[in-house]
Parts: structure tokens; sequence; C-alpha cells
DNA sequence: TGCCAATACTTGTATATACATATATTGTTT
DNA sequence: AAACAATATATGTATATACAAGTATTGGCA
């Protein structure tokens, strides 16, 4: 007969220095929270040198999936992983920088169609570049078990 | 010989209307980010009636865990779910509203040592009545897949 | 045609956050 | 003891976000 010694990590309970959980559940509430603010402080970081916010990054992305269309604003915003942040001052901040252009929709004065443009293109497959390398930040899942995480995700949401 | 029809769900495609992700590893980020934005505004609407944020909710139960042992600012930094945001001006705010007291250590007159007042204590109270409320609002995984989840995201961060 | 509701965006305001820098206090070294 | 580093917190500033309220345009219908 052999005896296993099992190792249970307790990650969580280490990361926020917390002795335990009521539930599952609510550790899994945490714990989301947990790992989305550390992924997003990751994102930061690696897009800070490029001059861009994560939430400016996701909006370049959004445009470059459906580039050479134009989205308009409302588009923009129902893809954008915050719904709630505000589209219009996001998208000014972009055309500010020269990385997407707005204009008048002629078919419906009240739209305002948006497009990447080449500084914008550019920009992103500079960040492409390194994505591999930021990707590796979480490399510590199996295929499978990304799939399993996403599957739960999505459950969880449903 | 049978053949079953398998739904995929598709969930966060559908959620911010992307046809595809590249990779699962790609999507299992943007997953977890989406995921902990849905929770996030779900927490901001339960607690805005009661006039706290949801990193003052989150201070709040960490000086609870440790009551009536005071804690000093750096303690509940180190165990927020956000480590970036600003502790002295959160603490600040709770101090306004008289839910916890600030005090100057006399062994070591650079800490401040926080407490939880007995109307911080009610008000957690009260809230708690109603989490188990807000806790249906993911009731969508058995605790066996809660455990997955925690296990997943803990080997993540890992 | 004129009115009203709906749509698509914009703006105001209060609060939050990130990050750099500053202050006060204590520990350490020579 | 003086100088310097380390610790613990506070503050300034620019930017971001939430939410409410506002404007412009269009569609529908009496």
């Amino acid at each position: 007969m052999t005896t296993f010694s099992i190792f249970v990590p307790m990650r969580l309970e280490n990361d926020i220095k917390q002795k335990k959980f009521e539930t599952e559940q609510e550790k899994a509430a945490i714990n989301i929270l947990f790992t989305a603010s550390w992924i997003e402080s990751s994102n930061l970081r690696r897009l800070k040198p490029h001059g861009i916010t994560p939430q400016q990054f996701n909006v370049l992305r959004i445009l470059r999936g459906s580039h050479p269309k134009k989205l308009m604003l409302f588009d923009i915003a129902s893809r954008m992983i915050d719904k709630n942040s505000n589209a219009t001052r996001l998208v000014e901040k972009l055309r500010a920088n020269n990385l997407v252009t707005r204009e008048q929709c002629p078919d419906n004065r009240r739209q305002v169609d948006i497009t990447i443009t080449q500084k914008g293109l550019d920009l992103l497959s500079e960040i492409d570049k390194e994505t591999d390398n930021w990707l590796t930040t979480f490399k510590n899942l199996t295929v499978i078990e990304f799939k399993s995480l996403n599957t739960l995700l999505d459950k969880l949401r449903g």
C-alpha cells in the first residue's frame, strides 16, 4: 500500500492572506476578481510603453477585426469587455493620437463611423510581436485545462 | 450507430460579438477579464444602495476578519484584491462615514491602526443578509465545478 | 405635416485609480 | 551622535469610470 502526499497550494488564500473561504462559490468570485486584477496590471504594464491603455488596445483590436469595414460607436461599445466605459471619450483619445478616424455617417447623421488608421494597424502589429512573449506570463495550464477553464467561465455566466 | 448533435454555446464569442479566438489561452485571458467585469458590475449594483463601493466593502470585510485586532494600513493593502488602489484614501472615505477609526500607533508613530466600528459591523451584517440572494447570481456551477475553477485559476497564476 | 418616442451619441460631475513624489519616523552604520 | 537607508503613509496630478442628463437626428403615426 502506498500513501500519497498531496500538496494543496492554497494560492489565493496566500495571495490575499485570507484564512479560508466559506464556500467554493465565494472563493471563485474572489478568485476571478483577483486573477482579473492580476491580468489587468500585467496588461497595463506591457501596453504602457506603447502609450495606450488596455481599453484603448481592446478597441483598436475590435476595429482591426472589422477593417476595412467601418464601425459605428454603438458597435464598438457592444463588443467591448467593459460595457460601461465611455466609448465616445475612449475613441476620441485614439483619434487625438491618429490611431483611428471619426466621420459622421452620411446615411444617418446620428451615427459616427470609426476606422482604424495605418498608424493604428502598425501599432497593433508592433505589439503583436511581443504578445507571444506576454502570453508566456500564463503558460501554466495545458490546452485542455484552458479549454476547461473557458467552459466553466462561460457556464458560470450562462 | 448513433450520431450526437452537440450544442457548443460559444458564450463569450457571443457576449463580445467576436468571431473566434486564436488560441484557448488568449480566449481564457479575455474570458477572465470579461467575467470579472461582469461580477464587478453586479457587485457594484448590489452595494450601491448601501453607499459603499466594492473596494470599500472588501476593506471592511478584511477588518472584520481581524476584529477586534487592529490592522495597520500596510496589512490592509496587502490583503486587498486590487493591490494598486490607494489604501490611504480608501480608508479615509470609510472613516468619513464612521465605518472605521484611524489612530496613530503609539509604538511606531509611522503606523496607522485601523479598526472597524460597530456601525461598520452593522452595515456588513445587513449586507450579509442579502448575500445569499446575490450569490444566486452565479449558481450555474456545481460545487465540484467551482472547485475545479478555483484550482485552475490558482494554477494559472502559479 | 406636426408631434412624440426612439436612437446614437455627447457632456457634466463626482469619484476612483495609477504612478510618481513627498513627508515623517525609525533602524543602522560608522 | 550624525548621516543615510528603510519603512509607513500621504499627497499631487493626470487619467479613467459611473451615472445622469443633454443634444441632435430619425422614424412612426395621428
